[in-house]
DNA sequence: CTGACTGTTTGCGCCAGCGCAAACAGCCGC
DNA sequence: GCGGCTGTTTGCGCTGGCGCAAACAGTCAG
């Protein structure tokens, strides 16, 4: 079963390749379905691949010595994940889990040379990638210093909405199973302050909540929680 | 006035090029003198240049929309830094900012993409440094999630006496002025509580502190502060 | 030597957010 | 249709660490 040239053509990752190129990537790679909730690689493993997710979503974990877990990043369509290679890591410094049914393209390590010799764009959008990232994270330091609970959960979910948003009639809703368990594990507080705030926000109309689901009903009025900063 | 090549012989950026190499890395840089509490370059600026550090100490401040400042890490001799034109950024991310009168190699971005196609290895090398960067700043983030102030504090100490940490008959002490407010900074809290902690641990033996000066002179004992989980 | 400045220490009061606990509500398997 | 499970809500009390304020101590310029 050969993959079609299309599925990866319009990702920004292969922008610019030619149909030959496209087809030497696809020939390296394999593709695989991960059902949801289980583990696409796990934090401290030999990482022997890179990957790409074609489609689903992806929770990117981290856990602490001592067993407390917090959610780096999500990994949204298109996406490479997994890259420990390209920055010289010999192993995954987190775990990847599927937040639902997922299609997963993987590469063994080795073709990372060759894409990085033969198609300097790859190697330059993967680079792009981990700079983006390294960005968002310090960002994410910025948050936690600076701003109260009520803020960096409002950017969080503002954050998640714009990359993973789904329009519905009643606000744009976040589409993948996501519990107050692990926004609290993204913005570092604890499930029971985040429920509060939803509730709260709730009754003022700015968002709904539902069993594993969002929905920001009033991105604007949000945006005015998630800006109004600290009195000082 | 020509640059030895000796000068960077020995650092883990170059390690493995030839003489001649070397030689080509330096005929494109430049090497200035930059005195304490000048900036190298600043946040927002327009990335034209990539550096390397041969003397002193530098510090990467972020500051946010709200002007509350962070800082992002120190950089020690011998590192790069300033390397957005290596992860396709235009502008840097933040400021650097010289610790105490430094020493810095610079070269213009065009330089970069020479020394990619020629040397590879230095291009490697960057790569690993900007992964090495951001599994820190996530472990930051996960500090910050997890951790009280007291155990944040004392990490923070130890990294930094780890990195830049001169030997005295006190004990280990930070080479570079280092006020309360800096540990602050780096620990997302106030230098009010720096400055009780560090007090407390004075009182105990662990630190002792002077005018923008800490030694440690009891690491194994900061350890247990620092691993000394909360309750649960 | 003096004054000004920058960095540090310390006391006090307060409150955001956590820990704990208990009740509740969708959802799934049987 | 019935448990049981997983996820959510909410109340209550407590406290870590912040905000504010004031005093203090090195250090440097002149």
């Amino acid at each position: 079963m050969a993959l079609d040239r299309h599925l990866i053509a319009r990702l920004p990752a292969f922008a610019g390749l030619e149909g030959g190129e496209l087809d030497i990537v696809l020939a390296r790679a394999r593709s695989s379905r991960f059902p949801k909730d289980s583990e696409i690689f796990s934090q401290g493993e030999d990482a022997a691949s890179f990957f790409l997710l074609l489609a689903g979503h992806i929770r990117v974990v981290r856990t602490s010595p001592a067993g407390h877990q917090v959610i780096a990043r999500y990994i949204n369509e298109g996406e490479l994940f997994g890259i420990a290679v390209a920055i010289g890591r010999t192993t995954y410094p987190a775990s990847a889990v599927a937040a639902v049914d997922c299609v997963v393209l993987t590469w063994p390590n080795a073709a990372w040379s060759d894409f990085q010799a033969r198609m300097p764009s790859v190697a330059a959008s993967a680079y792009q990638t981990i700079g983006t990232r390294l960005q968002e994270t310090q960002a994410q330091v910025m948050e936690m210093s600076t701003q109260q609970v009520e803020q960096r959960i409002a950017h969080a979910l503002l954050r998640i909405v714009s990359q993973s948003g789904k329009k519905t009639d009643d606000g744009i809703e976040i589409d993948f199973p996501i519990t107050r368990q692990d926004i609290a594990e993204m913005t570092g507080t604890t499930l029971h302050t985040v429920s509060r705030l939803l509730s709260a926000w709730e009754d003022q109309g700015l968002v709904k909540g539902g069993r594993q689901q969002v929905v920001v009903t009033n991105p604007h009025g949000l945006m005015v929680v998630a800006e109004n900063r600290r009195s000082k």
